[in-house]
DNA sequence: CGTTCGATGCACT
DNA sequence: GTGCATCGAACGT
């Protein structure tokens, strides 16, 4: 029995993963999230992807965690319960969606980084095209529609609404799904676009996909 | 191929 | 005032 299992992490595609899931060790649920299906539902509809990359923060010890200088309001919910979700605005321009992690005081989160897309690629489409900075250009490809964490967050219409919220139930949640869906190779590398702890290799995604971000032909 | 840089909001010092 | 867990256009090689 894996981990994920004892953690009651169901088999069944379709099933939430509970707040068990997420009350564990960061790396371990950042690695099993790869191939889970992040939902949002909203009033123009259903949109979804498979997780195929995604990057952990972990405690004050991390200096690229926002907890690193310890508790502020911005960076409260990241010491809240585990399977919450963690939402803030990056350079004034991206929402960035995290899953918290580990047990209550433990200031640590899973961010997703990108998704193959599942469900509701027109909307995701008429989303990202919506965009101040790509009105009038050219649509992307599907595999680009969630490929990167500001995208991904267009994609399925995630705002800073959703900071706070639980994981665990719609209208956003994380289930299980098909474990064939995605091809078995898994990388780690250091995560993206941080300036500091670049030593740690944090980052996981699924070997050459189409979907990771990251430099065409760079190591995925 | 590669690197640089502007847009843009807000938390934090 | 500074610095971002980004994106994508523009430019250099």
């Amino acid at each position: 029995m894996t981990a994920a299992r004892r953690a009651g992490r169901a088999a069944r595609p379709g099933t939430r993963l509970t707040a068990a899931f997420y009350d564990r060790p960061t790396l371990d649920v950042a690695r099993d999230l790869i191939g889970c299906r992040l939902v949002h539902e909203t009033a123009d509809g259903r949109t979804s992807g498979l997780i195929v990359e995604t990057e952990a923060y972990i405690g004050e010890d991390d200096p690229a965690c926002h907890a690193a200088a310890g508790r502020t309001a911005r960076n409260a919910p990241l010491y809240g319960p585990p399977g919450t979700a963690y939402v803030y605005l990056n350079y004034g321009l991206h929402c960035l969606v995290n899953a918290v992690t580990e047990a209550e005081g433990r200031p640590a989160a899973v961010l997703i980084r990108a998704l193959l897309p599942d469900n509701g690629l027109p909307l995701m489409r008429q989303r990202r095209m919506a965009v101040p900075w790509r009105r009038g250009r050219s649509e992307p490809p599907d595999a680009a529609l969630c490929r990167g964490p500001g995208n991904l967050t267009v994609a399925l219409g995630i705002t800073l609404a959703a900071n706070r919220q639980r994981l665990t139930h719609a209208p956003l949640w994380i289930e299980m799904a098909d474990a064939a869906a995605l091809p078995d190779g898994r990388v780690w590398t250091p995560r993206i676009g941080i300036r500091h702890g670049l030593d740690r290799l944090w980052r996981v995604a699924v070997a050459d996909h189409p979907a990771v971000s990251g430099r065409r032909g760079a190591v995925r």
